[in-house]
DNA sequence: CAGTGGTCTAGACCACCCA
DNA sequence: GGGTGGTCTAGACCACTGC
């Protein structure tokens, strides 16, 4: 077995193995190769394989028995979030097997709210570019989602800037910054009119409400946002490892 | 600088430098000493000490950045979950600042609902001990909970189990395993009635619902359980690193 | 007892950042 | 260019599991 250079020896081997797991060439349930074996297989060293099977042991995707072995969980009906991350709304509802597409609903500059001048360490009434979008599933709307980016970190004009993307590309690509790490802030509401509007939802039927901070590796916020989260229709599931 | 080996000489050094951190002798968004400088000054190698830093970034406690240093998170405002164990309502509590207690509203011996039967891979009707109780903090009733464990695999009769137990401790002491991983489900609800008095809740007040079930080693379910959340009082957050 | 994963070390080279 | 974190290697020893 071969494995190029490129790109993290560590990543190409948890993803090989992840694929294996996938496609069932490791059934659920089944043994996996010893690590030392795995490293004899593919040509790397037994602390590389360590590292990648770390990464899938934290997303559940195998089980480790010191003394015994590595086995595939059988209990994988589903694994969105948590490691996977749970702000990519397109690839959460990928994951849950259904045709992801995006909605433009509104895209404007206006004076930063309250709780954005908070979030993003703002002066008073800076403007920010406001992109709000649905996320649907096989054209069932799951996700609304707001988000809010200090119109000075943006390197173009807020018209030019494509609705289309995932967040973090947004912001790779028209702030040219990279995302850190986030903090999520996860509570239950009642859908106001617009949410029940777009999510075609009833007025008692409570939602989540993901509100999200993203920061630079210069740890300045970069954006900001909520989205109603429609759990019935994705589901919010996370996986905790106990090592 | 002594390390004792008894426990895991990375998990030492973490803690040490968590504990740094908190007592502000690293200040938040200050420089720690490189990696190789703290390998010297705690006499352990350059790898063990990338494994300590490598679980504070991944809570959020830490920035690494490359070419550069690694820097104490200045957005440190508050970090439970995620890393921290989503279930140990007491842990959360306890770090939101408030004093945790619990009372335990019942402990009982009944047939297993339906939806236990199937997270629990159990034949219809099998007896389970259910156990409900209620988190404070500092007096106010934050969390109702309620797990499922199946009779037969209680070591002892449930009458002479501690119901105070956290849901780890719990499992070690009177089923003789280990807990390997847990998945969990969040949704958002009304409260029911008896939710709404134990918790002091509006009729109109969406709640946070968590649907957990654990799992053992060997891969089966020990125990489910379903919580109400009350968010506005607790706070619910994730951290996710971007490596 | 042999085989497995868990831990740790020492040393190497690279990519990146900044003065 | 010098220092930092990022990656990888090779080899060692330990703790646990199951036969």
């Amino acid at each position: 077995m071969l494995i190029e250079r490129p790109k993290s020896i560590t990543t190409q081997v948890s993803d090989l193995l992840a694929e294996r797991i996938r496609s069932q060439e490791y059934a659920p349930g089944s043994r996996l190769p010893s690590e030392s074996d795995l490293a004899l297989q593919l040509g790397v060293s037994r602390a590389t394989v360590r590292s990648a099977l770390a990464r899938l042991a934290t997303q559940g995707l195998v089980l480790r028995k010191q003394g015994n072995g590595t086995y595939v969980n059988a209990h994988l009906e589903s694994f969105p979030s948590s490691a996977g991350g749970l702000w990519n709304f397109l690839r959460l509802i990928e994951f849950s097997g259904r045709e992801p597409s995006i909605r433009v609903l509104s895209r404007a500059v206006r004076p930063a709210l309250e709780s954005e001048i908070e979030s993003l360490a703002l002066q008073e009434s800076d403007p920010v570019f406001f992109l709000q979008r649905v996320f649907f599933a096989d054209d069932i709307p799951a996700v609304l989602a707001g988000n809010a980016i200090p119109v000075s970190s943006l390197r173009q004009p807020p018209e030019e800037c494509d609705g289309q993307l995932p967040i973090d590309e947004f912001i790779v690509r028209y702030c040219n910054a990279k995302i850190a790490y986030d903090i999520f802030d996860i509570c239950a509401i009642l859908p106001d009119a617009e949410t029940q509007d777009v999510l075609q939802l009833q007025a008692d039927q409570p939602i989540l409400q993901l509100r999200q901070v993203f920061y630079d590796g210069q740890n300045e916020p970069l954006l900001c946002g909520s989205s109603a989260y429609n759990e019935k229709l994705l589901g919010l599931r996370l996986v905790q490892s106990w090592s």
